[in-house]
DNA sequence: ACACTTTCGTAGAACGTTCTATAGAACGTT
DNA sequence: AACGTTCTATAGAACGTTCTACGAAAGTGT
């Protein structure tokens, strides 16, 4: 690497003071024409570019925000939904002028949020969005460090109140209600929903959104709920079988899973059991991913607006940042039917 | 945010210089026992986190590492290999103390690398893993450019040599001749590689593998290549037509395919033509993508070592920016492949 | 012609850390 | 007692920018 050029050594090339420069760089309105553009050949010719540490300690701002996964298993970022939400907020960080700069914590038990809350104290980063996983507990107490610290921040699938604090929704009580109504509409009314022990408040929501489209109907009485142990494809056969094993009742006609791991689950117990998707079973996923497109029968599902939560959350904390807070602090964003082969 | 707490606090409330407090903090020897841990109690009792600004600026650099994607479309940093490699490079950086920032460009056509460039002029960066996307061209002009700069980083499936240059391969070649070599010890004879007309140089070294293969067990004149006209898995399902119904050849009785979409694609139009996965036809795919678990049947493939790739680039670049550069620039990663059903 | 604002530009301090140079002890050696 | 050597701690400069305060020039209204 090269000595790197400062703002001293365009000031002295174009012969004008090292604030005037400062001020060209900023697009400040007061400084005379001619001195601007003598000011911007230098910079191009020298190739001046500005300390990004040196304008953070005068500014007290890092101009990055963080995405902070709170879950400390090696691979937590590779999680697909986390990389659309990286993707949308790097394109929204970056037209404003915004890095992103990525973590998963190193927990230490009396302290969970002590590694993130590092990277706001050390004003690595200005603000951050923050996920928490379902594969790790403690996040009551990290909620309440994050808030206590009056941090900038976004919460994604948490409904929280602070002064510093927005959190995104994905709308999973709708996302369920519409993919429920899709199978009323095409006239199911044997329906089940296959939860996961696991707590994840986001499909608290979806089972509620369910429970409430069938009430909607008048299916209360048919309202039919089974829990996978966890989240995985094999927690989801298993339910499955319940469901079709089930003495007392016959087997349901269609099933709304809590996440499509669970949904090609339970899609595997189905042809096992050598029924038809979706002749004798239909099935609808939630989230999207990938592999929904490439399975036999392609698997109907809700998908989340990660991208855009991404987005908008990057969106929010730079104009909060920029002294413009949004006047509110919850959103919910829209989910969307994906219609495919399985229904 | 609470007014922060500086190192000159620390030194005042504990009795000493300001240096001593930068000694502690660095875990330098050259401090009394007893004032070390009064320093320490100190900067505990205070919440002192030193600012990464003014230790950047000091020390120019900012221990943080880039991974940086050159593909400016907005989902770019979606792509579910990436996500493995940032996630490696994470908990490398992490445990080193560096920081992780990713980013797209965006791309001015006369000076494709600007955008980076920019990101280590500005010294966000000290270091980086830059990944070329087979979705847009200019390769070439963009690696010159970065060389040019004289900047320190990882390329990553690109063989290159460099003076601040590392480069990381996947075994692609040894890769795809252990496929290959898998299904002729399965018997199977005729065996045909589904190629993309989309360049990509790790590709083309799988190619190179499954000719590799097929001439060292004397079926040179076996080896029989179709190439789709881009990833997706629409264009291998073509391609695979193309092996099905070809009037001069008979059809393959295996198939490896450059990537797990297209693979996924032929696997489409194998059961179209009423042909049974693997007892008529044995399929074999590239990357591991998720949904290779989910297919019916599932599909085996050839895993790249994406998550341990993120991990070696970040620890060679902190390696070198430390003074230790490693002797060798280039590093093959083996490959694992994945036998699943579809063989 | 006068004071009065507006525009343009400058010098110097400040941001919070680490690096350089140096000085006082403490120690053993001559 | 004089002399290097090592250990410990300190003061002060430096890193590259932006902020504050102010001065000079130029445009207004009486």
């Amino acid at each position: 690497m090269k000595p790197a050029v400062t703002i001293r050594d365009v000031a002295q090339a174009a012969g004008v003071s090292i604030q005037t420069v400062s001020n060209v760089m900023h697009g400040k309105p007061s400084v005379r024409a001619d001195l601007q553009s003598r000011v911007l050949d230098v910079i191009e010719q020298l190739g001046y570019y500005p300390s990004q540490a040196a304008q953070g300690l005068r500014q007290r701002a890092s101009h990055t925000l963080g995405f902070l996964v709170f879950d400390p298993s090696p691979r937590a970022l590779a999680d697909p939904v986390h990389g659309e939400v990286i993707a949308g907020m790097c394109d929204v960080a970056r037209t404003l002028g915004y890095n992103l700069l990525v973590d998963t914590p190193l927990i230490r038990p009396e302290a969970p949020a002590e590694h993130f809350l590092r990277l706001f104290r050390t004003r690595r980063v200005d603000a951050a969005v923050i996920t928490l996983s379902g594969r790790v507990g403690g996040h009551e107490e990290v909620i309440s460090e994050l808030i206590a610290a009056e941090i900038l921040f976004v919460l994604l699938e948490r409904e929280i109140v602070g002064d510093h604090v927005y959190c995104l929704l994905g709308a999973n009580y709708a996302g369920a209600y519409q993919a429920t109504q899709a199978m009323l509409e095409r006239g199911y009314t044997r329906i089940a929903f296959i939860d996961s022990l696991q707590m994840w408040p986001a499909v608290d929501q979806r089972l509620h959104g369910y429970i409430g489209a069938m009430e909607a109907h008048g299916l209360a009485d048919a309202v039919r709920v089974v829990s996978s142990i966890d989240w995985s494809a094999e927690g989801g056969a298993a339910a499955m079988r319940l469901l079709l094993e089930d003495g007392a009742l016959p087997p349901p006609t269609a099933v709304l899973a809590g996440n499509d791991l669970l949904a090609i689950g339970a899609m595997h117990t189905i042809r096992a059991a050598g029924l038809r998707i979706p002749e004798d079973l239909a099935i609808i996923g939630f989230d999207d991913f990938e592999f929904t497109r490439y399975v036999e029968p392609t698997l109907s599902t809700v998908r989340l607006p990660s991208y855009d939560m991404g987005r908008q959350a990057a969106q929010l904390l730079i104009q909060h940042l920029r002294g413009e807070p949004a006047t509110e602090r919850c959103f919910v964003l829209p989910t969307e039917l994906m219609l495919r082969r399985s229904i």
